[in-house]
DNA sequence: AACTATTTATAAGA
DNA sequence: TTCTTATAAATAGTT
C-alpha cells in the first residue's frame, strides 16, 4: 500500500511502469479549477520481490482453490470479450461453459438463440466443418506461437484435432437421428404432411413391423395379447 | 519506424512507456557473452498524434471493412482466452462463433464434445438456468461498470435477460419435445420397454387419434381411404 | 502483416 | 468475495 509515495485518493491503476528500480509515475490534481499533471522520476527503496504478476505457464492448475478462483477471474474476462465481441461485430456467438465444481456460464449474443445457433452449425456440410474446424486450430496455434507461449503446441493442436473430429461426427450423426425422429412422427400427428402413397407404405410398413416385433416378444405377455386382441383400436 | 532511436533488431512490445514527451526505454544487448541492459530516459522530439490507440466504444462498427478486422483480431483473442482458460481449470467448455460474413468458428476444450456439453446444460433444471443466467450477467454487468465502459448498461442488460429468457425457453421446451419424440417412438420400435398397461393404453390412444385425424382430414381423399380400409395392416 | 501507444486483463497478495 | 498493484497481454489505428 503506497509503497512508493503517499497521495490522496486511489492511485490509477497502469501509472506505475518500471525497469529495474526505476519508476515513472504521473500524477492529477486539480487547484483552483485548473488541473495541473506532475511526473515523477521515481526510485524503488524496498523491492517485495513476491509482489505482482508472474507469467503463467498454461497447464492445469494442480491446486483445487487455485483453480477455482482463476476460473472465477478468467470468466468474467472471457465473459466480456464475448460480449463485446459481439456488440462490435454484430455477430451470433455462443460461449457455454462449466466451473471447475460443475456449474454452468452461458452467454449469448443479442440475435443469439442456442438451439438455432447449434442448428446453423450442424447444417453445414461435414467438409465446410472440417476446413473452419482446421483453421481456427491454425489461428489459435499461430496466435500461440506469436506470443511464445509455454503450451507444447503439438500437443494440444492433436488433442483439438481429435476432439473436433469427433464432435463434428456425433453432431451430425444426432442431428440426424433427430431429423428422422422427427420426420416419422410428424407423419402421424399431421396427416397433411402425407404427400404420397410411398409415404403411407412407409407409414404401414413401419407399423407392422412394430406391431410384429411386439407379437413375437409379447407372445405371452397377457398385457401385449390385450392390445393385439384390442379391435377397438382399429374401429 | 524507429522514430526515437535506432536499434538492431526488432524492438519488443511495451517496451515503450510514455508520459507527454518523456519516454523510459530499455534495450538489452549482448557483449563478449555477457548480456547488458541499458535503461534510456528519452524526450520526443517528433509526436504523431494520429499515432496510437485510442478508446472503443462498445458499440456496432457501422464500417463494413472495419468490423471484419476487428473480428478476426478479436477472435483470436478470445479463442486464445477459452484455450488457455480451458487448460488452467480443466473445464468443459464451447465457444461457437459465426464471422459477420457467416464463415463458423468453433472451439471445444480438449475433454468437451459439442453435443455433451449441451446436452449437459440442457438436463440443468428450469430454475437452475434461470438462476444461473442471472449470475452470468449479473457478473456482465458487474464487469462492465468496474471498468467504466461506455456501454448503456441497462440497455444491454435488458436485452441480454430478455434473449436468455427466451433462449433458456426455448432450448427447454426444445428438448423436451425431442425427449417426448424419442420416447414415444421408443415404444413402437423397442416394445421391451414398454412396462404397464398405461403405456399401451396411450400408445393405443395416440395411435387412435392420429388415425381420427387422418380420416377427418383425408375423408375424401382416395390414398386416405386405401390406407384406412386395408385391412391387412391390421391382420 | 507489422508496428506501437495505449487500454485491458490478471496473478498474487491483502 | 473484493480491492490493490505490478506486470503481462490485447488491440485500434496506421503503415
Amino acid at each position: 500500500m503506497a509503497r512508493y509515495l503517499e497521495f490522496d485518493g486511489p492511485q490509477s491503476q497502469q501509472k506505475w511502469n518500471q525497469f529495474g528500480h526505476i519508476c515513472l509515475k504521473e500524477f492529477r490534481y486539480t487547484l483552483a479549477g485548473t488541473c495541473h499533471r506532475l511526473v515523477f522520476l521515481t526510485f524503488k527503496v524496498f523491492v517485495d520481490c513476491s509482489m505482482g504478476r508472474v507469467k503463467l505457464k498454461i497447464k492445469r492448475l494442480e491446486n483445487i482453490g487455485n483453480r477455482q478462483v482463476t476460473f472465477s477471474k478468467r470468466r468474467n474476462g472471457i465473459l466480456k470479450k464475448a460480449k463485446e465481441l459481439s456488440v462490435l461485430c454484430d455477430i451470433d456467438i455462443i460461449l457455454l461453459m462449466f466451473s471447475p465444481t460443475g456449474k454452468p456460464t452461458l452467454f449469448t449474443g443479442q440475435r443469439s438463440n442456442i438451439d438455432e445457433v447449434i442448428a446453423k452449425f450442424a447444417r453445414l456440410t461435414p467438409q465446410e466443418r472440417a476446413k473452419r474446424k482446421l483453421e481456427s486450430l491454425e489461428a489459435l496455434k499461430k496466435t500461440f506461437k506469436k506470443l511464445d507461449h509455454d503450451v507444447n503446441i503439438q500437443d494440444f493442436a492433436g488433442a483439438s484435432s481429435q476432439s473436433a473430429e469427433d464432435l463434428s461426427n456425433h453432431a451430425m450423426m444426432l442431428r440426424s437421428q433427430l431429423s428422422e425422429l422427427h420426420k416419422r412422427l410428424s407423419y402421424w400427428s399431421n396427416p397433411d404432411k402425407i404427400e404420397n402413397v410411398e409415404h403411407l407404405k412407409q407409414m404401414e410398413d413401419s407399423l407392422r413391423e412394430s406391431l410384429d416385433r411386439i407379437r413375437i416378444h409379447k407372445s405371452t405377455d397377457c398385457i401385449s395379447r390385450k392390445i393385439l386382441d384390442n379391435k377397438s383400436l382399429f374401429r
